[in-house]
DNA sequence: CACGTTACGGTTGAA
DNA sequence: CATTCAACCGTAACG
């Protein structure tokens, strides 16, 4: 069918020229083991997934630095759109998390909306699923971005209100809005939340940007910054207090929700774990340095992943883009190094850079200091 | 050259 | 259990 009938309105290229992997990776064949692709800034990335939450957090953090994002596209090896899409995302919400992947929307027909449904149905055998969702909105009961669709209503009346049995379980009566409660089950992780979304604590990055609360989307509504509740994977990070963590894991671990340690933690419990698991990630890539090596792996477990970034890092890491050129000296300290995002965040909560850190894109001027400084990161802003 | 935007091919997970 | 569908992903390329 049509490719993506939602998006496009016009046809850029029409056929994709060249896909990631100039080298080896045909696309034609991707589930098998093709669990790593290699982008043309040599960057590893896997099609399809998000960017490990280190590398994402990286982005955000040298932005904050001052770094631009063109730089910091280069020295993470990170298409430039990605390190954009992760700014802006940031800025607007404060979390650096990927949005709900799969899956559907919340839910909008909840008990209650079914039985809404039920009782006009009831009141009124006659109504057509378009009065019902007229009043389904009039009375409140759902929003205009929650209310079911038509077809969403007929097929209640069909398979759950069919023979207009009578009301089942009490639907516990929440409006709307309650569909959008955050769930957050969590129960090995007290949520600090209550506490006080204040900068910097557990979330790790220092928002230059107040975190995400409320209201304040102007995309779509199930995008993800709206996506508050549902979307159970996100907003752990920055400014919210999520904190749970979805037992499957199978997103990233620690790094992220853990929420850039605060100074001196120990990264939650998983950390060690969790970073060891870093270790593994080479990254091809040279101006990583220290960083590289414990970034990524965090995103992908080894064995618990269904196959995916499985066992070998090997297998998932390019060994190093064909064309790579530099060398990169800092290439590695023994695995050792990893300095847990903790580090880095700790280095951004330094006073005094604060100031600088509401640099949206553009203004920055100068990185104000050597990422060296903090962490060994040595950026060739002038590369080119 | 920098960067915002978007087509595209891809993955995911609820329905 | 398999399929469908709609969400999100990052890259590459356009502008």
């Amino acid at each position: 069918m049509a490719p993506s009938p939602s998006r496009g309105h016009h046809d850029r290229s029409g056929a994709i020229p060249i896909r990631a992997s100039p080298c080896h990776a045909v696309p034609s064949r991707p589930a098998e083991h093709t669990y790593g692709e290699v982008n043309q800034l040599g960057g590893v990335f896997v099609n399809g997934r998000p960017l490990p939450n280190a590398i994402r957090l990286r982005i955000v953090e040298l932005a904050q630095l001052g770094i631009r994002p063109c730089d910091i596209s280069r020295q993470l090896r990170v298409s430039h759109g990605c390190v954009s899409k992760i700014l802006a995302r940031y800025h607007e919400t404060g979390s650096i998390l990927p949005g709900a992947i799969g899956g559907s929307k919340p839910r909008v027909t909840t008990p209650a909306v079914v039985k809404h449904i039920r009782d006009y149905k009831q009141g009124d055998p006659g109504i057509f699923a378009w009065e019902i969702r007229d009043r389904l909105l009039a009375d409140g009961v759902c929003d205009k971005y929650n209310v079911p669709s038509v077809s969403s209503i007929s097929r209640i009346l069909r398979n759950k209100i069919g023979p207009l049995a009578p009301a089942g379980p009490p639907p516990a009566a929440l409006p709307c809005a309650h569909i959008y409660q955050y769930p957050y089950p969590g129960p090995a992780a007290p949520p600090p939340a209550k506490a006080g979304p204040h900068p910097g604590d557990t979330s790790g990055l220092p928002p230059w940007r107040c975190p995400a609360r409320g209201p304040r989307r102007t995309r779509s509504p199930t995008s993800w910054a709206s996506a508050p509740s549902w979307s159970r994977r996100v907003g752990a990070l920055a400014g919210t207090e999520g904190t749970t963590y979805p037992p499957k894991m199978e997103e990233w671990p620690s790094v992220s929700r853990s929420g850039f340690p605060g100074p001196g933690q120990t990264v939650n419990g998983l950390d060690k774990a969790a970073m060891d698991g870093d270790i593994k990630y080479p990254q091809p890539g040279a101006g990583l340095s220290s960083m590289g090596t414990f970034l990524p792996a965090c995103a992908y477990p080894p064995s618990s992943q269904p196959g995916v970034y499985g066992g070998s890092p090997g297998a998932y890491i390019a060994s190093g883009p064909p064309w790579q050129p530099q060398g990169t000296p800092l290439g590695h300290h023994g695995h050792g190094v990893t300095v847990p995002g903790g580090d880095l965040a700790m280095a951004f909560k330094q006073p005094g850079r604060e100031g600088v850190d509401r640099k949206p894109p553009s203004p920055v001027g100068k990185a104000p200091e050597p990422l060296s400084a903090i962490h060994g990161i040595s950026i060739p802003t002038s590369s080119s």
